[in-house]
DNA sequence: TCAAAAGTGTTCAGGATACACCCATGC
DNA sequence: GCATGGGTGTATCCTGAACACTTTTGA
C-alpha cells in the first residue's frame, strides 16, 4: 500500500501542484506526485505526514492549513512494482516552504503546464482539483490559500484562480458577505496608489459546510 | 488491510443496510457491516465482490444498480488484531437476494434501529448515509432502488424515506420532470381502487450529475 | 491631475415554495 | 357513491445575474 500527497498552493494567481524529482527508479529522476509506502501498523494519515515531509520537507501538520483524504486508487497494474493500493490525501496552504533536507527535489508547477507523469498521477491531480472546485463552493474551505487578514479582492481572487473563471465583483461581495463567514477588522491593507482596501477575517478557522452552495 | 461494505435498500418504506452476524472471533455472532481481508495483489473492489458474496450471497455486480468508494477508515486502534486501515464502500440495490450459500447469516435492518456494532461500523454507516442523501440532490442515482418502469410516487418515496423528510407533490414533480432524467412510458400502475399512475423510466442507467441541485 | 484599485445598488429573470381541488378506479 | 391515491396550476418570494460609476490614494 502506498500513500499520495496532491499538495496545492497559490502562486502568482496559478493554482500550483507540488512535485518532486523521484530519487529512486522506478522513474528515476522523473516528476511525480510525492508518494510512498505506507507499511503495516503506521496509519496512512501519518504515512502522509512521514513521506511529504521526508521527500518534500513539508510538514502537512505545521504547513499545510487543510488536509483531506481523496480517494483510495485501485489497480493492479498501477505499478511496475505490482502495487494495487494508493491512498490519496489533498493538502492545501500559502507560502509554503520547501525543506533543505527535502530527499526528491520538490518543486511547485501550475497544474495547467504539468509536464508527463508517471503511474496515474495525472488522473489523482484531476481528481484533486475537481475535488477542490467543489470544496470551495460548499465551504470555507478557501481559507486555506489566504492569509488570516485578507482583502475582499484577495478572496476573489483565490476563487477565480481555482474556479477558473472571472466573477462579478459586486456579486461576489454581496453573496459572500451574507453567508457570515467572514468579518470587517478595522485595519487596511495599503499598497500602490490606490484607496486602501478593508481588512477582513474568517469567523472560523475550521471547515464550515454552507447549506447554500457558492459560485 | 479490510474492505467493508455498506448496502443498502429500501424495504417498507424505511432505508435498511444489510448486516451480518461474524462467524469469527473477535466479536464472534455479533452483528456487524460485512468485510474482511484484502490480500495483496487483489484490488479492494475485487475484494468487495469476493467477500460480498461469500459472507451474504449477494453479487455486488449484479444485485447492486450503484456502487461507490465511501472512505478509506484509518486507525491503528480499529481493530483489536491491529488493523489499520478499511476500504469502505457503499451499494445500493433493490430486492436483493439474500444467499442460501451465505456464511455470516446476513439480514438487513433499518437504518434508525441499529444494533450495538464493533469498530466503527456504526460511523462508517453514518458516513455512508450523508453520502447517499448528498448523491441524491445531486445526481440520479434515486435509480438503483427503483424498478425499470415506476411512478412517481414511487419516485417520490424513495426520495423522502432517503432523504428523511416529506416533499410537497407537485413541486417534486415539476423540478423533477424538468430535469430531463426521466421520461413517461405509455403503460399505466394499476394496483387497488383509484385511479391508475403513470409509469416513467429514466433516461440514463447510468450515473447521471445534475448542473442544479435537488431536493 | 492622473492612474489604479476599492467600494457600492438596482433591475430583471428564473427557480423555490406554498397551497387545494378534481380525476379515475374498484368495490 | 365512496374511499383511495393520481394528477394538476397559480401567486409570491427569493436568489442569481447583469451592469457602471464614485472614492481614495500615491506619485
Amino acid at each position: 500500500m502506498t500513500v499520495d500527497a496532491v499538495i496545492f498552493q497559490i502562486i502568482d494567481d496559478k493554482l500550483q501542484v507540488l512535485l518532486v524529482r523521484r530519487s529512486q527508479d522506478p522513474f528515476k529522476d522523473q516528476p511525480a506526485v510525492p508518494g510512498g509506502y505506507n507499511p503495516q501498523g503506521e496509519t496512512t494519515r501519518d504515512a502522509l505526514k512521514r513521506i511529504t515531509l521526508r521527500k518534500t520537507g513539508v510538514d502537512v501538520d505545521k504547513d499545510l492549513k487543510y488536509i483531506e483524504q481523496l480517494y483510495t486508487f485501485d489497480t493492479v497494474a498501477r505499478d511496475p512494482r505490482g502495487h494495487a493500493v494508493s491512498v490519496s490525501y489533498m493538502g492545501c496552504g500559502r507560502e509554503i516552504k520547501l525543506g533543505k533536507t527535502a530527499s526528491e527535489r520538490p518543486f511547485f508547477t501550475p497544474v495547467d503546464e504539468l509536464p508527463e507523469l508517471p503511474y496515474d498521477h495525472a488522473d489523482i491531480i484531476t481528481y484533486a482539483r475537481n475535488r477542490l472546485r467543489a470544496k470551495l463552493t460548499y465551504t470555507n474551505a478557501v481559507y486555506a490559500f489566504l492569509p488570516s487578514k485578507f482583502t475582499l479582492t484577495q478572496l476573489q481572487s483565490a476563487y477565480e484562480t481555482i474556479l477558473g473563471k472571472e466573477l462579478d465583483k459586486r456579486n461576489f461581495r454581496k453573496k459572500f458577505l451574507s453567508l457570515d463567514l467572514i468579518r470587517e477588522t478595522n485595519e487596511m491593507f495599503r499598497e500602490g496608489a490606490h484607496r486602501p482596501a478593508r481588512l477582513y477575517e474568517f469567523t472560523s478557522k475550521k471547515l464550515v459546510s454552507l447549506s447554500r452552495s457558492f459560485d
